[in-house]
DNA sequence: TCCTAGCCTGGACTTTGTCCAAGTCAAGAA
DNA sequence: TTCTTGACTTGGACAAAGTCCAGGCTAGGA
């Protein structure tokens, strides 16, 4: 269930030194969080780096155990910290698909639901067609100002079947 | 956090008077439960009695809590241990519509969707049109045999705009 | 009425998450 | 470059939600 990045990720080579460098492998996550006024610290580094990429949700200790290994020293608080404030300013989405630990989620620029595994529990992106919105009729909305759905599709993966 | 769910909703001229007897105030929930074999204790009825009715979603410790008032000698550990068991028979339904709590609904015979109010966490059921699941294509399965969609509706409640 | 498999209980324990006082440091100012 | 300082980080205490267990209790059949 769990891949391993092997990312190399040498933070050696001076990172901005020109903008036309554009090193492989470079954060897009940890790209949007600059130049939003962000201290940027070794901790929120890492996490940012740990965190990104395509159908990634993780839990925050799986975010940590992550980090651990670029940065022995990253506590707890930090990673729960730095996750809190990444949602707050939308660059990361937390996901509850099921009843455990919240998932956070880098793909916080394209709106999409989740297909979940019912065996080993990988998530998926996906994007339906339409708005789910549409299919509640007023008579069901019961005076609500409706704005928002959530979707999590449920079924077996390839791998599971 | 918890706003006490104030609207009538009268639930009266919608469910069927059809089958004849339909006693008084018994529980509907503690009826299903008959018959299955399931040894009858003094917590069983009062978790099922607690639990019984239209639009309910009570957290486990809510329905301690209601519990107690009725049989104080119940424990945590026996609630705990009926709600699970009335959802592994598929009696009752969990419901997760946030990080917090599990919800557990007595509504589990008539398949449906929640509305949840964003200000103050009021859950309602509802029936959106169609089959949620013929929103998803195939292109947006990853090979996936899809069995069930869960959908979650956010918005203000009339009380909360 | 008696027996006993299954149920109930209190408490220990785990997982997930929050909060805090004290120490540390990134980044602008000089 | 060095200084300053408010923001960040840390370990540990604490809290909420849920699981597990040994021992006592009891519903319901014999
Ligand atoms: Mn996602
Ligand atoms: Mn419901
Ligand atoms: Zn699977
Ligand atoms: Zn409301």
């Amino acid at each position: 269930m769990e891949s391993e990045c092997r990312c190399v990720l040498s933070t050696d080579s001076f990172e901005a030194r020109s903008p036309a460098v554009t090193l492989t492998g470079m954060s897009d996550l940890l790209e949007r969080l600059r130049g939003r006024g962000w201290r940027l610290t070794a901790q929120r580094r890492v996490v940012a780096e740990v965190l990104d990429g395509d159908h990634v949700h993780l839990t925050a200790d799986e975010v940590h155990a992550r980090a651990i290994e670029r940065l022995p020293e990253i506590s707890r608080a930090t990673v729960y910290n730095t996750l809190g404030e990444m949602v707050s300013i939308g660059e990361i989405i937390e996901v509850a698909t099921d009843g455990r630990a919240k998932r956070y989620d880098p793909n916080a620029h394209r709106p999409h639901q989740h297909l979940v595994c019912s065996g080993c529990g990988t998530i998926r992106d996906v994007r339906p067609q339409g708005d789910p919105l549409a299919a509640l009729p007023p008579a069901e909305r019961f005076g609500f100002a409706v704005t928002a759905a959530e979707v999590t599709y449920r079924g077996l993966c390839p791998d599971c079947s």
